[in-house]
DNA sequence: TCTCATACTGACCTGGAGGTAAGCATGGCG
DNA sequence: CGCCATGCTTACCTCCAGGTCAGTATGAGA
């Protein structure tokens, strides 16, 4: 829809929250900061979301400028979805998300079950 | 409710969102950053935000550490909201997803209506 | 006694995010 | 011909964050 990009909250911080937040935005994004993939890869590596979902979640993406698809005239069809330049510009903002919530975790929870932030400084 | 806090997600980016994402979250914690405010402060700051609202938004808020409240037994009452060691531990966080937003906003927006992050890089 | 400020709680409602389930179009291939 | 993978849409439902509005307790002070 348009009125996702217009409805875009005025403070930056809550512009960028508005943005990233979304039940699978980080989990998408975290994959596609490492290159490229189709639907169909995105699908498998993520068993938990309905395909419907799924491209609800890439288009409001595609939407904001974070991710860019491509649509290869085969059949059966293929379509690429990957991380824009705005796209890897969020990788540091997500580095921060991630510190965070572990250092959360570590002082209140049971530390234990929380996933590292590695791969999100890997280069590509 | 007890069970704000066990739900927060596995996955520590995604607990953060889950963490500081709420309708007024980052407001309210703007305001904290900056030393302790009585709930009737935070309402005069926010005239937007009604009564019952702001106090849900500050019980999450108690409930994952990122503020504390003092109660004085005065009448009539008055009760402090502080961001802990953890609440001030967001300011870094505040600031990239302030820098993200504006970043964000010049690449495709008019680029003109969007705040600035200024004072969360200010000392206190 | 009535009013006022303060900090809350409770009943109720609603929009929208996200979930399920089904259907559609294409063309290669057995 | 029937079937498959792929990408996508539509209809429908559920749940809950967050909104409105009203009510409560306290004691000082007019």
């Amino acid at each position: 829809m348009a009125s996702v990009m217009k409805n875009l909250p005025p403070l930056p911080a809550e512009r960028t929250l508005r943005v990233i937040s979304g039940r699978w935005k980080p989990v998408i994004l975290y994959h596609l900061l490492s290159g490229p993939r189709r639907l169909s890869e995105l699908s498998r590596l993520m068993p938990a979301v309905s395909q419907k979902v799924l491209i609800q979640q890439l288009r409001e993406m595609e939407a904001h400028r974070i991710v860019s698809r491509t649509i290869f005239p085969q059949v059966p069809p293929r379509v690429d979805y990957e991380a824009t330049a705005l796209g890897q510009s969020l990788k540091p903002v997500l580095m921060a998300l991630c510190e965070w919530g572990r250092r959360h975790a570590a002082e209140l929870d049971e530390p234990e079950h929380v996933a590292d932030c590695a791969r999100l400084s890997l280069p590509e």
